[in-house]
DNA sequence: TATGAATGAGAGTTCATTCAT
DNA sequence: GATGAATGAACTCTCATTCAT
């Protein structure tokens, strides 16, 4: 039609509705009539829901870890380093809601299937973070930790206040206030040598 | 037929297959079967599939609310409450993975319906944690936090680590043996004053 | 609703339109509808539409088994059972112009995992005839041959003139009438000792 | 791209996959990809699915005709003629099994529209059958049958054992060994006069 | 009370065909 | 001439739920 191409189109409005409503309630025809794509069209570029949503997913945690990396490559010390990854995981959510819980969903999916294919994409950006850990580990600009599962505890952390955050109530926008500065000091304490 | 009520072993069911499987691919058929009874049954003890789900996880909640607070009730200071609440929400996992699991999944439902519910189930146990920290910390036993967001933070905290040391890899065997004093660290020294 | 039971009605709608239009220009929308229950009906007694399929046939070719047992058990001399059940075969066209053409849809069905299941019944079919061909060889009364082979002959041979009869223009007509007899003289002559 | 001309590996690979799988299970994509054409090359040359299916069943038939016809310009006797046509339809089976299973879907086709336009073709090859029978009738070298009925029966009966004999079981090799051989003689004792 | 046969909307997916390039 | 992105009707099958018995 006009605008993006169709595949942009498609993945666009497969975040949108995979964010918002979840895998099982978002149905190929209405990511097909968002786009403004036929139902044929999504099985030309995608061999199925499954692949879509996966593909929706990894763009996201994509764009995630090319922020980090740019943080690292500007070789800022490490805690400043962790702040900001963590403030702009978080503050992400001001500009892109929907990615916020479309990460989130990811935790624990409901198809078997679908969970083996995105824990691995999860593991690969807790991967991501654990190489930072690491990095300022040796550096001595943190204490000691597991460096995976602190990555964890870190995502899980700041997947579930940002969910939180993402309600329509006061305390949700309490939260989208102050929750950047407040996970970036609990992450800081928690690692601080 | 023998053993547990009816509604007992529907209950029981639905914890392990909804634990497993998730709530869209565990089917009431599925539940019935399990739990030794008609369909009917089922539906004369719940409304719903979803209402079955809500109890389910209901239940799940209210049985780590009650350890927390009995942890709470035995008038232990605050760090060892904290290190106890982390301690045995992870360490659960130990005598009933699927627990676990379940809970894991409560945080991004797909059902936008369900979410509504869920989410104040799930508010309601991170207001009971928020109410450990504002005691301790009005005790001077942890540093100002914003008790919610922080409980918040912990419950995601030991989700995500929770999730991911129920795989069957060698990392998920090691979280299961690191994953509940690491955790207990991370979070002390997130909240020591 | 009315009438016979719901799968009774099922399994017949499935034999005439299996048989008018085959397999795959068969909808189980279709069914349903000539059978008058819901698409959920066909499900509940019928694993898939390849199971409803083969039912179809299995009954077909029972009904058919049945009548060459009759007619064995009534102790004819060879060629006149040979000569019924060929007559019979045919002629039950007459009565019944779907089975026929439903039966000679078995030989080459489009499905590969089709084709497996309903081989098996053929094969007991032929086995059945070739039962009857191993005896009348026994007692002198055809020539040697190889039974199953021959078997497998007969029934081709049957099919093949059968499925023309079944057409609308005046060379089925002839078939039709001369068809039986014309079979039973091909066949006697090719066995008899 | 290179070796025979596009249409030439588009008519072969249909046959292939036609013989192999059935019409339904074929698809258009399916031929493209074997015979290394464009879609849109496939309906360059054929208007649609049908015509091209009918366009692999014709040749296929054609070779047979040949064949036949090569047989009977020879001059043989007429059993020799019948012997020879039936063993060598039989027996291209050893040289080609594709054809033999291609020729045996040609019988029952499910799409109705289909079925009227082979059932041109089959009757085509048939009522050559029918020729050669009528002949050796005039030459008294054959007993008075129904030329095209009986021509029906042999296609039907060689048809049957044809398709048995394409298995993997010990018995289809039995039949591969023997079936030629048998089913002449079965078809000469038939016609003998 | 307890059953399970029956419902039917809606799911994901396929595939022959078209047509702008 | 040759391409393959795009179409969309139609397919089989699922499953929470109802209700006559």
């Amino acid at each position: 039609m006009d605008g993006p191409l169709a595949v942009e189109r498609i993945v666009e409005a497969g975040r949108k509705l995979f964010a918002r409503q979840g895998f099982h309630a978002t149905g190929m025809r209405d990511i097909a009539k968002l786009a403004q794509v036929s139902i044929g069209a999504l099985y030309h570029y995608f061999r199925s829901k499954d692949e879509l949503f996966l593909a929706v997913v990894r763009r996201a945690f994509e764009e995630r870890l090319a922020q980090a990396r740019e943080l690292l490559r500007q070789g800022l010390p490490a805690p400043e380093i962790l702040r900001q990854v963590l403030t702009s995981y978080f503050a992400g959510f001001a500009e892109d809601p929907e990615v916020a819980q479309l990460l989130s969903r990811v935790w624990a999916p409901e198809d078997p299937a679908l969970w083996r294919k995105l824990s691995g994409l999860v593991e690969e950006y807790a991967r991501a973070i654990a190489a930072i850990l690491e990095e300022a580990q040796a550096a001595g600009a943190i204490r000691p930790v597991h460096p995976l599962l602190a990555a964890y505890a870190l995502l899980g952390m700041a997947g579930a206040v940002t969910l939180r955050a993402a309600g329509q109530d006061p305390l949700a926008a309490e939260f989208r206030v102050r929750g950047a500065q407040e996970l970036a000091e609990f992450a800081w304490h928690a690692l601080r040598p």
